[in-house]
DNA sequence: CGTCGCATTGATATCGCTCAAATCCGGTGG
DNA sequence: CCACCGGATTTGAGCGATATCAATGCGACG
């Protein structure tokens, strides 16, 4: 498999922080899954959360066609499957992204943790709150009615520094589907927000012009 | 005002539970809002999270033109406005789509409670939780890309029983907002479905047929 | 009884989806 | 080193679903 890589660097904007695995230190497994690895399957039994430290993963439903929904895409240092703590099986399928690096975090002994140790429940409290907060602008993004405003909602709203640069976790593709989009739709957006001078694009990123 | 309304029955699929408001007995506010009445609004100081005890109240955030997007919309036994434990300001704006009967928790009581209660914290992790889950799946149901298959999704996810039925909160125009459509494409929607006998309806109720 | 907002339906415009094809780019194997 | 391959990226053409604009009915409420 691969090496472990370093951590990122920890950023308290927009990573969840590190506190949590150290408490569980001896239960947690520490797993390497390439490029289209499977994770968890929906409706197998939710036996952990898990904590992304470098990679992508995405979070998919999928519909009586068959065709996969992007309901979620988490990025190095967040956790994701929060809810396996409260249900009984997972609600979606899990795939990298991208080869990803990450840390199971077994269900019992997160309860263990969340039932007898305040400083635990309250960076979970915090962890929860921020991913609250993000699916709720998600929902907001999604409420916009033209491609354009999604992505200008997206650099304004997840974008970094004076000019929302916004750094692609991994391709236009996989963003086109967060963005309730056909890849050829953000495409031609970008083109034509870029030809106005609406935005500015280099490779790998996206900044307001 | 309006007089006190008995509360409705506590229902532990659909609504939060009411431990936590009695914990904070003494520190907590009734508030009794007439309809298009203001909560609060965005950018002002968060001072307290929201307990609704009856009617509904909607959440929006407002575009560089002032349309309002709705980005959430409580029911009776919901809290809202969970964030502000976290956050110094609001960061929408809300309103009561119907008059509405709701308490509210000072902020600085709930942290206390949180650092020192332990009961209290697992319910509200529950209730953030919860929160979180249904965040995410309207987000999935916003990322379908017809108006029926958003209606199905709704039907699907929110409706009770064997027919799915789903109660409106409030009215058409305002699910329709919740839905990321016009109120003309949802009435033509359900309209069409009923006509292919797809779904059923009654007055303030759809259900699959 | 008048008014206001919801519900509904019609006509038209438009944006994004679908299908299609060409190019680019990194990786792989000969 | 180069040919090949697969996936991402990009652009084109046409269509269809939804937005938009408009008009009407209807019920609640003052």
């Amino acid at each position: 498999m691969v090496v472990s890589p370093a951590l990122p660097a920890y950023d308290p904007d927009h990573m969840d922080p590190p506190l949590l695995t150290d408490r569980l230190l001896g239960q947690t497994r520490h797993r390497s899954v390439p490029r289209d690895g499977v994770i968890f399957r929906a409706g197998s039994p939710a036996r952990a959360v898990w904590h992304l430290l470098s990679g992508s993963v995405g979070l998919f439903r999928y519909g009586r066609g068959g065709e996969a929904v992007a309901i979620h895409q988490a990025q190095a240092g967040e956790y994701f499957a929060e809810a396996s703590l409260h249900s009984e099986r997972y609600h979606c399928t899990a795939v990298a992204l991208r080869p990803s690096e990450m840390v199971e975090l077994p269900a019992p002994a997160m309860r263990d943790l969340l039932a007898t140790d305040p400083d635990f429940s309250r960076e979970w409290i915090e962890t929860l709150s921020r991913q609250l907060r993000q699916a709720r602008l998600r929902v907001e993004r999604l409420s916009l009615r033209s491609a354009q405003e999604r992505v200008r909602h997206l650099l304004l709203t997840e974008g970094t520094g004076p000019r929302h640069r916004y750094v692609l976790p991994t391709t236009l593709k996989d963003l086109a589907a967060t963005l309730g989009l056909t890849h050829e739709a953000l495409y031609r957006s970008l083109a034509e927000m870029e030809r106005q001078g609406l935005i500015r694009r280099r490779t790998g990123e996206i900044s307001l012009a």
